[in-house]
DNA sequence: CCAGCACTGTCAGCTAGCCGACAAAGCGGA
DNA sequence: TCCGCTTTGTCGGCTAGCTGACAGTGCTGG
């Protein structure tokens, strides 16, 4: 429990909340395992509440009808998603699938909603979870009209490495396959192993099987530009 | 005010707030008139309030280094934005430019979180707003990845048409240049030509000078696929 | 009513990035 | 340890969509 708490607290969204919130979430939330592949929901599902991931990753997207898969985030400890259909009540936008074994931190809309009833300041910090995410949704849109696929990728790659904003340091390795980075870009697998290449062939990172090492994260910054 | 009361009336949004809220806005918003050209925040800027649209329209995008522009949205009557900035506090993610001579509504920052302050639970409403946008943000993302250009101008008209379904009947005119349009899809305004005199060649849109006026609602929807 | 500007229409040439294909390498379970 | 699956690496051909260029058309303000 405490250690689950640390986890949680390693989020600026979640370390920042006022202490009762905190609280209610942990006691509200339910751990949930999950294996790898598991599907947690799909577009279209009613809402079933909020998710914090404790360990593994979950995979939010969408595939279309011709099996091509859109990848919109891939979702890893301590971050919390799910809540656009707690406000809205709307159905799911995406799919969330788990990315290997995983387990999360389920609350649920039910005893969520009681809470925001009896203290509906609290609508403002779940909010934030989602103003959040719209910057980022807004950003992502602009650069695939803007830049070119290379930049695209060491920008993400950045973002990756500092989980979005939401914790400090940021990371040396980012686990993820090529595929996946390029789901994330509207790239093909191809051209995000091209730049890739280029990138490690100038010093900037180091490919591996499933993983992708930052060496020069000042260079990499001048590569997104 | 009766009159700007039912302009606003016509969006759902405001339509399903609580009177009070309704209200308050109503009290507390400044009409704003702009000239043609004339800018209303750009990036980066402190937050000021939130806004709506009565008349004319804004141009919320972008402008890269290289004077390249992506449009994200056009705002038109009786839309809101600028709530963002309202939740988290940080600076404003786009620029915003009167489309033509227009005027406002402006809610200032200030006198909107001390009413929310007092109602706390006003910061769902407010919330729901930005609910509808980022899941049309990643409707966007998703699409701009699976789909061909054809498609996805096909499906922005309808959307367009319907008010990113904040009114009721869609409309049959779309007032708006080919190039704004290539702009919010990240093609460039020759595809979007293009693509648009086959729709007309179909008989399912007709084009005249910045606009385009939608004739086989159906038909579009099938080549929206 | 005219001049200037904004917008549409179109074409030719180019290229970034796609697709299919296949080999090689790493990993993980029986 | 071996087998099968996933992932990476790479190539060649293809094409959707870009760029630049320019003509024609409609609107608008003086």
């Amino acid at each position: 429990m405490t250690d689950l708490r640390d986890t949680l607290l390693q989020g600026q969204w979640f370390a920042a909340l006022p202490l009762p919130l905190q609280q209610a979430l942990l006691s509200q939330g339910r751990p949930l395992k999950l294996e790898a592949g598991q599907r947690l929901f799909s577009r279209g599902d009613a809402p079933s509440g909020l998710y914090a991931v404790l360990s593994g990753a979950m995979r939010v997207g969408s595939v279309d009808a011709d099996g091509r898969e859109a990848l919109l985030v891939l979702v890893e400890a301590p971050h919390w998603f799910g809540e656009i259909a707690l406000f809205d009540g709307q159905p799911r936008t995406h799919d969330a699938v788990a990315e290997g074994a995983s387990t999360l931190l389920h609350v649920p809309q039910a005893g969520l909603l009681a809470l925001l009833d009896t203290h509906p300041a609290y609508w403002r910090d779940l909010a934030l979870l989602m103003a959040h995410k719209v910057r980022l949704a807004f950003i992502a849109l602009e650069e695939i009209s803007l830049l070119p696929a290379a930049q695209r990728l060491a920008r993400r790659l950045l973002l990756i490495a500092e989980d979005y904003g939401e914790t400090q340091g940021p990371r040396r390795i980012i686990h993820l396959s090529q595929e996946q980075l390029a789901a994330m870009l509207a790239i093909s697998r191809q051209t995000a192993n091209g730049v890739l290449k280029d990138l490690q062939a100038r010093g900037i990172v180091r490919l591996t099987y499933g993983e992708i090492e930052i060496l020069d994260l000042d260079e990499l910054r001048k590569a997104a530009q």
